[in-house]
DNA sequence: GTTTGACAAAATGTCGACATTTTATATGCT
DNA sequence: AGCATATAAAATGTCGACATTTTGTCAAAC
């Protein structure tokens, strides 16, 4: 049954939507791990749907880069190297820089405000990994999508959820959420500064630190 | 019938892969106008597959942004705004500096000397619209290409077939070609030097000056 | 014991059909 | 004439079935 929505059209959402989504939050929620198969019958019983739809699913997630497809051998959940972390994180600081340095030049008073709350919920949930990477992820997300760009901001978040993991593993460390802390600060200045190049510069080493310290501690974790 | 390949596993395209392919180069040649509607079925009889495999291609063109599908109302020819021409030439100079900055302190000699030759095609072309496009693309695109990451090679290149149009506009015009050039002269000159931030400057500034030109030569169109 | 080959099982690729929604057409009323 | 409604046509959404390819198993050969 469709719902109406406050949209000129009606929209809802289509089942292989819906179970992409499903699929997609599984594999950032680590239900599913790096590396494993993803075979359509299974996941359509699991969902209850045909496989026509579990497959356009996929190819979907795909998109995402939350899973890998090779023809005739399915998809599995994408398992980044360590050059491939490095690259994602990569491109996903230059793309947070353009965000940023948007938002510096169109953040209206109100956004302002609501940045310097979310500011003050990082600082609280400093002492807390699993917290302080939620309150990153709000604080960041909300910058993405107040710059007026769906395709800017479905990029960069898609590139986030691509490394969620290693924001996680990166933020378990005190003195990385220390040095991340301090660097929002400086980020959340510059934006009310109206300083947009030095807001981009930071939210770019912002999101580089965050790369550095997962590599270590992946290479730590290794060695 | 599957040809065998290099790589370890054999690749072979998939039919709506190859599908996708078609209707992505009909789009980026014009055969399609934008906003035009593609019907599932029209496409399944003009390739001779099924809906099924057109219904896959189309999803995978709409990933590289060529297509809009909206849920119950089917596929048509992505078609910009002005606003949003600006979004992806913008986003697509942010992700170019960061080609061009790695492409800095990652090329090898060889690279540079096949540089060379490209902005003396360029150069060559300098009096010929199409030419010069065309010359202007592989020229990016060798960049692209040479930076290791597949990842941020097709991202990049989406974001310019989505603009395709607008760099044959832009580069309709002899002055402009003229600043593209010399654009691309400092460029390769900071390739050369090493100046691995002057070169992300510039293929900005290049890229901006192409979404400019564009831009302004809508508006006097519709003026 | 390892490897090769054939065979069986399972997974993906592709298709055609039916269901539901949207769009176009025609009919009737003010 | 113009608009609202009902009906028909067309397009997309979803499914199950069959074809082809890959994967797993087991026996025979070296």
């Amino acid at each position: 049954m469709a719902e109406p929505t406050s949209e000129t059209y009606r929209i809802y959402a289509t089942l292989p939507a819906q179970i992409a989504v499903r699929i997609g939050q599984a594999i950032v929620d680590g239900e599913f791990a790096p590396g494993e198969k993803l075979r359509e019958v299974d996941l359509a019983s699991r969902f209850g749907v045909s496989r026509a739809s579990v497959r356009e699913a996929l190819r979907s997630v795909e998109r995402e880069g939350l899973v890998t497809i090779l023809p005739q051998r399915g998809a599995q959940v994408t398992a980044l190297s360590a050059p491939e972390v490095q690259d994602v994180f990569d491109i996903r600081a230059s793309l947070m820089g353009l965000v940023c340095h948007r938002f510096t030049t169109s953040a209206t008073p109100q956004m302002r405000q609501q940045l310097d709350r979310l500011l003050k919920e990082l600082r609280a949930a400093r002492d807390d990994g699993e917290a302080y990477s939620r309150a990153s992820l709000a604080i960041s997300e909300f910058c993405v999508r107040n710059v007026g760009s769906r395709r800017l901001a479905d990029l960069v978040l898609s590139f986030a959820r691509q490394t969620a993991r290693y924001n996680r593993l990166s933020f378990a460390s005190a003195e990385r959420r220390r040095q991340s802390l301090a660097n929002w600060r400086g980020l959340v200045a510059a934006v009310t500064g109206g300083d947009a190049p030095e807001a981009e510069r930071l939210a770019r080493q912002l999101v580089l630190d965050t790369r550095d310290t997962a590599l270590k501690m992946l290479a730590d974790e290794k060695g």
